[in-house]
DNA sequence: CGCCTGTTTGACGACAGTCAAATTAGGTGG
DNA sequence: CCACCTAATTTGACTGTCGTCAAACAGGCG
């Protein structure tokens, strides 16, 4: 479907970097790598030899059913993780959403740098949270509640990005938000036609823009919590 | 609802432990802390002062929305940590499933302990891909595919215990089961009593008691992966 | 024995899924 | 720059799985 050739730049450490903190045994600031956008950066199976972190851009972690049937179990943004896993193989499908930097890890550098430690364990707590949000979204919440949190959501992490802008750029297609959501894309289309209907949403100038005139609006029909 | 009171048992830290590894600054063991049945360990919005490691037992770990939906996001088992976030306070509900040991950790511990810095890590990876599991679950699967991976999990937990016994105890009401599916009490029971018609699954002693007579064929049922 | 909670079963309805077709958007090459 | 081609999106008609409402049943504990 997709081109799978990633730009890889494994760029050297900067010099200086040798010669910081003497808490760390090695000094482990990880590889850069560059993908384009909807590009695998692993694939389930494959051999877990390194973990990523999001310097810009965002990726899509999904797993695939013997029938086909997929679900979207992560979005990542900068400065979450991905692919650490405790088994030899990755057990689900990373992809870029937009041209997108990781920084690249082994396994083992895990072990020792103390500053990368704290950190995976500050962002795993942060994504966990993140999951909890999803399981109830996709547990109890009707499907327009749960179009409604994905863009409070997304409308929260663009928030740096485009200021107090109100326009939200869906870094995912309709098929994409139908599988992180657990709908069908007929579904999403007719959830976001409704809400345009309702006045919650406005289109933008592409499908994938829209405009949020109420905040606090959208916020109550996804139902209160979080995000 | 349940009696809220725990029985709690601060334990010293044992005597020699203040003279072990160099490379924590203090020694943690945290302190043993015991529940019956169905307490509360810790409610949405207090403080989130501690962090727990389970010894014995389980917990489940749930939300709940405004108009009184509920979602069990995770189920906790020996080993597992509940309770770590990097807000100020907790974000779910946490109870116990059935008489249970808890180690009990402050959030400040975590800096201090290596040791426990590193087990923390290795088993968030683990939750967290049961979190893809369940996902998944929510997402994607039928009624029935979800009580069967649910049973298939529970038998893996279980395995241990009751050693290669077919025999698998819920430890989970009707009602924690459907809100840990996302399915309504009603559905969760007609699906196990369908199981049971077709011979996937056999009535134990109790209705918390269930046997599995073909654990592969179950797995199947469950839609093929991990559990 | 009786109450309370948890479980089971039934009848009916609704929300979201399936199948199908039309429309729009993007990207490529002439 | 435009025509064309493919992928993505939108809309419609109908179906089905699961939710809702209701009532009966079972089990544990005082």
């Amino acid at each position: 479907m997709f081109d799978q050739t990633a730009t890889i730049d494994r760029q050297s450490v900067p010099a200086g970097a040798f010669h910081s903190s003497p808490i760390d045994s090695s000094h482990v600031a990880g590889s850069v790598v560059r993908f384009g956008r909807h590009k695998a950066v692993f694939r389930a199976g494959d051999d877990a030899e390194r973990f990523f972190e999001v310097e810009s851009g965002s990726l899509m972690l999904y797993r695939l059913l013997d029938d086909g049937r997929r679900q979207l179990v992560e979005i990542v943004f900068p400065g979450g993780i991905c692919g650490l896993t405790a088994s030899e193989a990755y057990e689900s499908d990373c992809e870029t959403l937009m041209p997108t930097v990781l920084r690249s890890y082994r396994m083992a550098d895990l072990a020792r740098s103390d500053s990368l430690r704290t950190r995976v364990i500050g962002q795993l707590q942060r994504q966990v949270s993140a999951m909890h949000d999803h399981a109830v979204s996709l547990g109890r919440k009707t499907a327009e509640e749960r179009v409604c949190s994905l863009i409070v959501r997304l409308h929260g992490v663009a928030a740096n990005a485009e200021a107090a802008q109100r326009s939200v750029t869906l870094p995912l297609t309709r098929t994409e938000i139908a599988d992180y959501l657990g709908l069908t894309l007929e579904t999403v289309c007719r959830t976001i036609t409704a809400l345009m209907r309702r006045k919650l949403l406005e289109a933008g100038r592409s499908k994938a823009e829209i405009t949020v005139p109420n905040l606090s609006k959208l916020r109550a029909a996804a139902c209160c919590d979080a995000f």
